[in-house]
DNA sequence: AAGGTTTCCAACCGCATTCCT
DNA sequence: GAGGAATGCGGTTGGAAACCT
């Protein structure tokens, strides 16, 4: 049987959802098989993991999940199906993309690689205090210090403890040069790479989220960078 | 408006791991 | 335990869309 590649059609992800939502998700080779489909196994795993499945946010990475997937790499690395664990309806594929296009390209900027200690300072001491700062502002700025979330309201902590210890020398040394080559500043409205739109709208930043992270930072405070 | 360039992301590929017989 | 099949993961790519000149 020739095996179709390329772009799924309307009528694909149809039968595709039809036979997962009777026979349930796995056995992809069966699906692939059993549903009509001239796809292989593993296509339609991806189809449905990636796109069809329920759980499956659009949009585009907001600034809680930036600074999650920040964190999560700085522990894990490219690790990229254990980060999207912990950032709900996100998909491995998407961090992983978000990470080459939007951090890496900041990387290349600045003239370091991505995994060079340079540039993992300039994250862990520049980028990310400047972020949770936008962060906690945005959180100010909105009624109650809550967000809001089509009707759900929950109520959002951003730790202190989440903030690095400010180090005088990075400062000096990488301060101004990374604050102008990322293009935010104390006013910065993240319009920049950190994303910009509505991200509040979309947000899913939980309690969770940031236990879990401050379990991490002290757990793996010594093995990491 | 047109053509060129860049960005973004869905989907593929190869390798590793897990499962089953 | 061995071997094959199925599944999962991370890296890469192709092409559409957005942006620039």
């Amino acid at each position: 049987m020739d095996v179709r590649k390329g772009q799924w059609t309307e009528e694909e992800d149809s039968m595709l959802k039809a036979y997962v939502t009777l026979h349930g998700e796995g056995r992809w080779n069966s699906a692939a098989r059993f549903s009509g489909l001239r796809r292989t196994g593993k296509s339609c795993r991806l189809r449905w993991l990636n796109y069809l499945r329920p759980a499956v946010r659009r949009g585009s990475i907001t600034l809680e999940e930036q600074l999650l997937i920040i964190q999560l790499h700085s522990i894990w690395g490219n690790r990229w199906s254990k980060i999207a664990e912990h950032l709900p309806g996100r998909t491995d594929n998407e961090i992983k993309s978000y990470w080459r296009t939007k951090v890496q390209k900041q990387a290349k900027k600045l003239e370091c690689d991505v995994n060079s200690p340079k540039f993992r300072d300039a994250l862990r001491y520049e980028y990310t205090p400047r972020l949770i700062e936008q962060i906690s502002r945005a959180k100010h700025e909105s009624p109650s210090g809550q967000l809001t979330y089509g009707n759900e309201t929950e109520s959002v902590q951003v730790d202190q403890i989440l903030l690095p210890e400010s180090s005088s020398e990075t400062q000096v040394t990488y301060g101004s040069t990374v604050a102008e080559t990322w293009g935010i500043d104390e006013q910065s409205n993240g319009n920049g790479w950190l994303g910009g739109g509505d991200y509040w709208m979309e947000s899913e930043w939980c309690e969770e989220n940031i236990w879990f992270l401050q379990q991490q930072l002290y757990d793996d405070e010594d093995d990491v960078i």
